[in-house]
DNA sequence: TAAAAATACTCCATAGGTATTTTAT
DNA sequence: ATAAAATACCTATGGAGTATTTTTA
């Protein structure tokens, strides 16, 4: 399985159309229609269904698009966090957990020595 | 950007040798390292530093490392939810916030009629 | 000099384009 | 009959292998 195939799905996805999506990659259907075939393939499951001149997603489909947009977006923020990190402006990230920041907002003088900074609270 | 090059990548990273790395990926050291070189190009700077025949990986390197980890179980995760909702036994799962459920364990009588079962809690 | 990585060169697999066929409206 | 998707066929790009060179310990 290739990033591409998972582009060509989220395109086809989102557009419903072979067309649409072929002109919104730079493609022509051609190419799309059998990077979609063997995506279904390689999973071992229908995607879309094409019953009836109509296009629309299976249950797996539906589940795979939301799925497949959380992981592309994570492809993007792992480039732009190394990225920062090699020009030092981002360190290592440690994720704890703090039960007074359940009910209180933390003070800005906790985090004094640190790089962090209160940008939200709810 | 290519999921084999991702693969690479985090190959390389964690045997450090591009001889060794190569071996567990059941390819020549030759196409892996152009792939890295690849990789390194596209995203515009280098993960690995080559100095004095020593190994290593840059700042960006260890950031890109702990996040390709998370994107490419992201994708196997992705497979295999489509999966499970193919054969109807995943639904959507909604996810919310429930501020009794901090200090209070939620009974099973409260989870009735969904299918949602309690298997951890601290 | 030995071992590991990079490079040169060739071959093959995968992806894309165009033309054509199929299918449903 | 028309429009969209699938298929056939050919071409092109990207990835892999082998052989060779470079570099460093």
């Amino acid at each position: 399985m290739q990033l591409r195939h998972l582009r060509y799905f989220v395109a086809l996805a989102e557009e419903m159309s072979f067309t649409r999506a072929a002109e919104r990659l730079h493609v022509s259907p051609s190419p799309l229609s059998r990077r979609i075939q063997d995506l279904e393939a390689e999973i071992g499951f229908p995607l879309f269904a094409r019953d009836a001149a109509r296009l629309s997603l299976t249950a797996a489909g539906r589940v795979f698009l939301t799925e497949v947009l959380d992981t592309l977006g994570r492809v993007d923020h792992a480039v732009d966090a190394a990225r920062l990190a090699g020009q030092g402006r981002l360190g290592r990230l440690r994720v704890g957990y703090m039960p007074a920041a359940l009910t209180h907002r933390p003070s800005s003088r906790s985090l004094a020595g640190s790089r962090l900074r209160i940008r939200s609270w709810w």
